[in-house]
DNA sequence: CATGAATGAGAATTCATTCAT
DNA sequence: TATGAATGAATTCTCATTCAT
């Protein structure tokens, strides 16, 4: 009764049943993952599960919706609160190594392997994945990107092709090689930081201030 | 009886049940593929299935194996005659534009997706296709990279890197577009060249020959 | 709580319970309802549901029973009622068109429907319902027809032979019509009524008064 | 290998299994019948019976067309080959003799029941019950009367109205006597009789020759 | 008293794989 | 060699009924 400050029991075997069900659809996929599996996981029982969630579908939906925020939020505000400094390298620098960073931890890449595995079955799932992720980071960074271009330290034809540039050529390389070679193979957070430097020059080469 | 001048019985069943799998595991994934529905599309019993192929993860493997070299063995082909005409620009746009357009074909795009399902269940797989395909592509761009610049024209610290920058910087954009909002948003083919001559002009920005 | 005069809390759970419970059964059958459902249309909660009616069985009879009841008495009432105008073919024509049209109702179609289906499982059911349905219209019917016959209306050998066929004359076509082919296709009040006419006709050519 | 003349393994199995299949859904309803049962009762694995069956609605269908021809074929028989001895009180009480003792077999009052039962969720098969079963007898019944009347046994307005009224007149009482009754309780093969002939003499007293 | 959860079983359907013919 | 059947388990979902709060 002193465990959980406001939750009520229904709360908090909710959330239970969210935490189990996240863990299992990340770790199988939505086909790997069997309700059985989830109730026991959250200890609770299969009726308890349905009564929360009308169907599989709809609670793979609900897990997937808030995994993608939990885990592009932080993200997306990092882009939001890009500083700028006056060197523009260092400032591009500095959000790419944190940005790769972020973007390469394990949840996410499950997350990203698993929507794109059952992008095919629910076709809405690629779709909120990218606005809600990808599609919502770049626009912030085409915003910060504009602002830059305004006083001359980037200089821009279309923002938010540069932003896609800018994010894929930091992240490419390494997020393509973890998503073949698995979790494991993923770089070291050293090689991370090469990967992300290698990236901003390349961009600045193309955008960066007049020289 | 006259059909395949000196293919045997037994090998026609074979490929028929090689084009059947590959079709229906490019489509379904690998759990959503029964053998029930192989055996019958490839209009053969379930026992002559488990004659050539000892189980279905085997004959997964040997589907995606052949699929990867069938559809990236033109891809590497296009990157190991890449030509040297003297205007590197022009050079690098068509090999670009060709490349895209081959990457982004429905077959391919599924059975990376297939790929990236199966990689938790399957490293191997991962590996191999990151091998004979982008893998090996990458490692051919290289090379000829390296001749390029070999004549001054292009400038590089490192070939690789320079050959995944090239790679993802045509690619990354459209390939994700593809891959999150499902094979019907693809990019039309007029866009896709748009990327690709963008994508080599960030390349050449930083690595191209000397002004 | 100034609702109902004198019916406590209790008393008015009990009737919703009933009410959606009679629904529930009448469209959907005996499996087919679940009590989850009958709690949840009568807003109470199952627990409530069980505090009534000690389990489903008990729970169906007092609900069929009380249909019973409800749908048939008007019918009943009827025949009782039956008039003695001195023109016998007018008043039983008036009757059987009356009859007919209370019997076709869609209510008492689902019940019909409802019994027979479980008669089987429940085999008091079909014993209750018809005796204080039709057994009972047939008896008042009985009772009716000696009236008449006393007084020169009718020649009967046996009046509750005379009622059931009667009854059954009357009633037959458009209820099996009704009973194989859906509530949809039941016959409109003005076939309804040709069939009672004519259903009378047959009647008096072998019962009516001496010519 | 010498069981069953010319009747294949396959063959085999699907007549066991439309047996089982019939007597469960015969005695338990569809809802009350599960395919573990069936399976069991064919001796057959639950596979087979998927194999020869896509689902339990089609087999439930095939089942009960099936039993609707088989149960009614005979009685059609009979009505068609109704006698015209010059008597026809005496042909009609036994035509309506044998047809009744045939409407009142266990078999025949099952499905009937079952029909009913199922009428509201499979609204196809009241129709094809009625229209296979009842529907044609009284067609032919009509038919059997046109030729009567042309000869003046008969006198008809209608002859599909005759029909039916003969038809429930001679089965109604006892029908459903036995419907809300249960099987058990049937009448006796002579109570039928006197059902019969008490039937046939209201019908004649309408539609029998002129005095 | 009444709500949410639990129980424990059973439904239909599907699957990969293996015998028997 | 290849076909139909069998196996045995798993999956999603539902149900009637009963605790615990």
């Amino acid at each position: 009764m002193a465990e959980g400050p406001q939750e009520g029991r229904s709360a908090r075997k909710r959330r239970a049943i969210l935490e189990a069900a996240t863990e299992a659809f990340l770790r199988n996929g939505y086909r790997g993952t069997s309700m059985d599996e989830i109730a026991e996981a959250a200890a609770v029982s299969k009726q308890t599960v349905y009564k929360h969630f009308a169907d599989k579908k709809r609670l793979f939906f609900e897990i997937v919706s808030s995994a993608v925020d939990e885990v592009s939020d932080p993200v997306h505000e990092l882009v939001v609160n890009l500083q700028d400094s006056g060197d523009v390298e260092a400032d591009l620098r500095d959000l790419a190594r944190r940005q790769l960073a972020m973007v390469m931890q394990p949840r996410l890449m499950q997350l990203r392997r698993l929507v794109i595995a059952e992008a095919g079955r629910f076709p809405e799932l690629g779709r909120t994945f990218h606005e809600r992720g990808p599609g919502r980071t770049m626009d912030a960074l085409a915003t910060a990107f504009e602002r830059l271009a305004e006083r001359g330290a980037l200089q821009l034809d279309d923002a938010q092709l540069a932003a896609a540039q800018f994010n894929w050529l930091v992240m490419s390389i390494p997020l393509n090689q973890a998503m073949f070679f698995g979790d494991d193979a993923a770089p070291a957070p050293a090689e991370l930081d090469r990967y992300a430097d290698a990236g901003v020059r390349v961009f600045l080469a193309a955008h960066g201030p007049a020289r």
